[in-house]
RNA sequence: GCUGGUGUAGCUCAGUUGGUAGAGCAGCUGAUUUGUAAUCAGCAGGUCGCCGGUUCGAGUCCGGCCCCCAGCUCCA
């Protein structure tokens, strides 16, 4: 039979010959490196024979499905081990992710650090033993026969919940047989460079109700340089995490006293907070938003209103008997009912809309104990916070603006590049979670669909992510470790004006329910604060820096000049410090640079008698004397959003 | 909320088989007046996360709670 190659040759092979056999066939370099097979688009064992015509590409460790399949072996390769030194162990899944591999197992006593070693070990082992991986399928009858003789009841569970003319396959490595769907790599020896990283708790198949098992995370690469990079990689994200370096550079803390998720803004958090905060509300001003101040807490039955009250109960923090009888407070999770009474407070004509409200708005959401990280995740936050009421024919251009408006904060911060794009929709297996009828629903995300499409955005979509009233497009960030969050969210909501009675009078003076889009600018204050600090590992640019410049004295005879150089650049309205103690200057500049300061000012006696400053930027160091004015004229030039 | 890890000076961390707590940096005081990433000396600093238990005696052992970290679940 012919098989068609990547570059366009062709070469005929005999029947019986494994894929394995014609990369061989190809270059002996080639067949060391492979680890699985693209045949017809779809990824294969290497060890697979084709029967007839096929187009061919081999994939080495440089292909995410070459890697995939690496990654999927050693994963089988720990579950091996760990079968072998502790058969009572019980099997779950094991795939290959992003960076790497886990599998979850059913164990008496969790998994320590030492035992990781134990099968590390052994997994070493295995490696050396070259045990091929090999592939069979079995009707469902005797699959289930074989998991049942193995002892594996999630194996089982498995099984059965396969549709009915699913083709069930094993891969088989030595004495270890997994129930897998694969692909997997030839043999266990090509996995020349792995490591266990870490165990943690995680639930069967997701679910919180359900049994928690022990996960091992690890990697596998095919070179011990490539291991080693990725860990230093993982060590330089430590180093750059916002929990970390956000505390050592005073932008916040916490106190066991305040609690959870209430981190405290020290002095230049706040001053980034209050920059960003003014930037975007006078942006929003430009745009036509009026500006809001809504209360922080209301009484019950706003929420009930709302749908809060049967959906998002959890999540609020409720001040007396929520069952109980007279008034009962809950601080608000969202502020969505509160500035829907702007535009209730009286009738509104087609001619007023489309009306848009922006409020820098501090929420409260009390989230499980576990979920707090750093800044990202909070129970007090401030959100750029907005709602728009809009004709039908308007929503698509007033969608449109808001991403506009997002993607002009993400530029200003340097984050544009870092994002991508979900269309967040409901999960219509779970109609609990939401309000409103599966048309509704099915039409509303047609619309959104559309929008979406039009706007070009490279979008993927995912299920079971809306909001309880309405779609969402969500621009998605990942921090330093990897973990995706959401920045931005953009709603569109077909539900709520009609609970709240909201209405305009039409041409043909009859009342309708506009259209709510739900939006935010640049997200969450806090979170949006958490990623610059990991993105610029803390040295903000110019015009986000908490402090923009300090002035070095050499001497004391200098301190005068120095002090009044710090004022005259806080009157141009620049963020000016002067370090007067009595130190020597490096250790000053060493300071300074630690706390990522983007300028020095040098003054000694030769700058006080020449009228020039010694000027050192934090990141190409001395940058020579220059005067005043021109400093001033460098510093304006750098101040503002590059937008 | 769940699983695991952790908690000792402001910060980073030592602290042996249970015998009464230590370093570096930061801070304060003094000296030094310094030219582009750490000047020297001295001083002070702790309810060993909190509460309870075992013990003649607990930072160390046991129990409960709290906080922090990673992951799961959840979410801006």
């Amino acid at each position: 039979m012919q098989i068609t190659l990547k570059d366009g040759n062709s070469i005929s092979v005999e029947a019986g010959k494994t894929l394995l056999d014609v990369a061989e066939s190809i270059s002996g370099g080639l067949a060391r490196a492979a680890l699985a097979a693209r045949v017809d688009g779809k990824v294969t064992d290497l060890l697979y024979k084709p029967d007839a015509d096929c187009a061919l590409e081999i994939l080495t460790f440089d292909d995410p499905d070459g890697r995939h399949a690496l990654r999927h072996t050693a994963s089988h390769v720990m579950a091996q081990a760990v079968k072998r030194l502790y058969p009572t162990a019980k099997l779950a899944i094991g795939p290959a992710i992003e960076d790497g591999f886990y599998y979850d197992f059913d164990v008496e006593t969790p998994f320590s650090s030492p035992d990781l070693e134990k099968i590390e070990a052994e997994m070493s082992r295995i490696v050396k033993e070259k045990l091929p991986v090999e592939r069979f399928e079995l009707p469902r009858d005797e699959a289930l026969d074989l998991v049942a003789k193995q002892g594996e009841p999630y194996k089982t569970e498995l099984i059965n919940d396969l549709p009915e003319d699913a083709v069930i396959s094993f891969y088989k490595q030595g004495e270890f047989t997994d129930l897998c769907a694969g692909p997997h790599i030839p043999d266990t020896g090509r996995i020349k460079a792995f490591k266990l990283l870490s165990t943690t708790g995680a639930y069967w198949r997701g679910d919180s109700t359900k049994k928690v098992l022990c996960r091992i995370y690890g990697t596998a690469f095919t070179k011990k340089d490539d291991l080693n990079a990725y860990i230093e990689a993982l060590e330089e994200a430590r180093r750059r995490d916002h929990n970390r370096i956000g505390r050592e550079l005073e932008f916040f803390t916490t106190t066991d006293y305040i609690g959870q998720g209430l981190p405290i803004l020290m002095p230049k958090g706040a001053k980034v907070l209050q920059i960003l905060q003014r930037f975007v509300e006078d942006e929003e001003d430009r745009r036509g938003y009026l500006l809001t101040k809504t209360p922080f807490m209301a009484k019950r039955d706003l929420y009930k209103i709302s749908g809060h009250w049967q959906h998002y109960r959890e999540g609020m923090f409720i001040m007396g008997d929520p069952d109980g009888e007279g008034e009962v407070f809950a601080l608000r999770p969202m502020t969505c009912p509160f500035q829907f009474q702007v535009y209730l407070s009286k009738t509104r004509s087609y001619r007023d809309l489309p009306m848009r409200f922006n409020e820098t708005s501090t929420l409260f959401r009390n989230e499980a104990s576990g979920e707090m990280h750093g800044l990202i995740r909070v129970r007090q936050f401030t959100i750029s916070e907005g709602h728009l009421a809009c004709l039908p024919e308007q929503l698509e251009e007033e969608f449109r603006g808001c991403v506009d408006l997002a993607m002009y904060m993400l530029r200003a911060c340097g984050l544009d590049s870092d994002v991508s794009f979900r269309f967040s929709k409901w999960d219509p297996a779970n109609t609990d979670k939401y309000i409103g009828s599966a048309e509704q629903w099915d039409s509303v995300q047609a619309l959104m669909k559309q929008i979406l499409d039009g706007l070009e955005l490279d979008y993927t979509e995912s299920e079971g992510e809306a909001a309880f009233y309405g779609p969402k497009l969500d621009i998605q960030i990942r921090n330093v470790f990897g973990k995706e969050d959401t920045l931005i969210t953009i709603q569109v909501d077909f539900q709520l004006a009609e609970r709240f009675g909201m209405e305009y009078v039409d041409r043909d003076n009859s009342k309708k329910h506009p259209y709510i889009i739900h939006r935010t600018s640049i997200g969450c204050y806090e979170r949006t604060l958490a990623l610059l600090i990991e993105k610029y590992a803390g040295a903000l640019p110019l015009w986000l820096a908490p402090v923009q410049a300090v002035v070095l004295p050499i001497t004391d005879r200098t301190h005068g000049a120095a002090s009044d150089l710090r004022d005259r650049l806080r009157r141009l309205g620049y963020r000016v410090d002067v370090d007067l103690r009595s130190e020597k200057i490096g250790y000053k500049i060493r300071e300074a640079q630690n706390q990522k300061i983007p300028y020095m000012l040098v003054l000694g006696d030769k700058e006080a008698e020449s009228g020039e400053i010694a000027v050192r930027s934090r990141a190409d160091g001395d940058i020579g004397s220059m005067t005043v004015d021109e400093f001033i004229q460098k510093l304006g030039e750098q101040s503002r959003p590059p937008v």
